[in-house]
DNA sequence: TACTTTATTAAACAGTCAATCAATATTTTA
DNA sequence: TAAAATATTGATTGACTGTTTAATAAAGTA
């Protein structure tokens, strides 16, 4: 009895969640029922229990797979640089870049991390992340940590600076509308760079004369 | 045919409303049903549709009701100070204080935040909002403006400072666990009041020569 | 007082949900 | 090929959804 999940069933699950992401970036989670899931997948909605354990399992498996595919994304770019200072504008950059080009993967995520709960209820977005979201979050904070050790950066508080800059790129992922009517994502990177190079930066003579 | 909306019914509907800040704060959007809340409230389904039109009136009034709240404990708080920076430390540190002091009503916020959509399905959180979380910002972005006028800010993009500002706020108030663990509020308060002061407050002689 | 309006309940309604199951088709194995 | 394992469908189940309705209670009015 070998376990290994046969090509055809993995391709298959493949194939249901990628239908899933699209449901919930289309309709959102609360009206992502099986069947609408199915219907877009063109399969009957049995066959999404019969290859999901259920619909918890099947989101699961899917904030899975999206997280995975940001995370290599963005330290893919990261890994590529030297210095932590090339590395902070990385990140941030490549986080701001992912979301701008996989918009859809973007609204399932937020869709999920703000409704999937545990089987004792605790939301997601609550809960303390030593999966892969935290990947990033601790990649964020060993860059800190190695500007510090370097003296690239000024002192501060790694963890809330860490959390100040996914703030910032979780804002503009977020309100669609208010900044991005106004500020192109291209402005935004550039600033958000320049903001976060103030500061953190260690302030050289040079710099402080150009003040 | 008088329709000022008599004094009972406008008590019973501030209950329902209350029952139903209470029911998104503990099960959540996606469970938040009528039967939930009116078991909440000590009432009957019907009564909640009897005084309003739908599912979705009802959680509109309680989105404004919670808007309402939090800006004008906000606003108040900053309204007291004079200089534009004194302004902007009120700012955040009222932020903060604010959902630290109401879990609920933060957690129910977020709940019906990320699930209540338009007719048209377009959701609340991609919503261009002129109505009064947009109070908020746009009261950040006139004291950013305010200071850069009278030359106690830098200059910087005001859009994208606001937000970066708003998303340091927001983060601390979702992460509830990552951050909370590590940091208590009044570090997480102060030191962020640093980092955004190192980032805006314009730099004169006192302060380079401290560097 | 008698009458009208407002408030409330419990039951019923039509719809959707996730999950299950028996029947059937497809693929793999021997 | 024949048999066994896997994959898929479509229909069904029972629970729950928001809303409506008929009946009744309470409050207001004249």
């Amino acid at each position: 009895m070998g376990n290994q999940p046969s090509f055809i069933a993995e391709a298959r699950r493949e194939q249901i969640i990628e239908a899933a992401i699209k449901t919930l970036d289309e309709i959102g989670y609360v009206k992502a029922s099986l069947a609408q899931i199915a219907k877009r997948a063109k399969i009957s909605t049995g066959l999404i229990s019969y290859h999901f354990a259920d619909k918890r399992d099947l989101m699961n498996h899917l904030l899975m797979k999206l997280l995975e595919r940001s995370t290599a994304y963005i330290l893919e770019r990261v890994q590529l640089k030297k210095t932590a200072q090339e590395k902070l504008v990385a990140f941030i950059e490549a986080s701001l870049a992912y979301q701008y080009t996989h918009p859809a993967h973007n609204s399932a995520l937020i869709e999920i991390v703000f409704n999937a709960r545990t089987p004792d209820n605790i939301p997601y977005y609550k809960l303390s992340d030593d999966e892969e979201e935290d990947q990033l979050t601790h990649e964020l904070q060993q860059i800190l940590l190695e500007g510090q050790e370097k003296e690239e950066f000024e002192k501060f508080n790694v963890y809330v600076m860490a959390s100040v800059i996914q703030g910032a790129i979780g804002e503009y992922m977020l309100s669609n509308s208010t900044i991005t009517q106004k500020i192109d994502l291209e402005t935004y990177k550039s600033e958000l760079v320049k903001i976060v190079e103030k500061m953190i930066v260690f302030r050289n003579k040079e710099y402080v004369r150009t003040v």
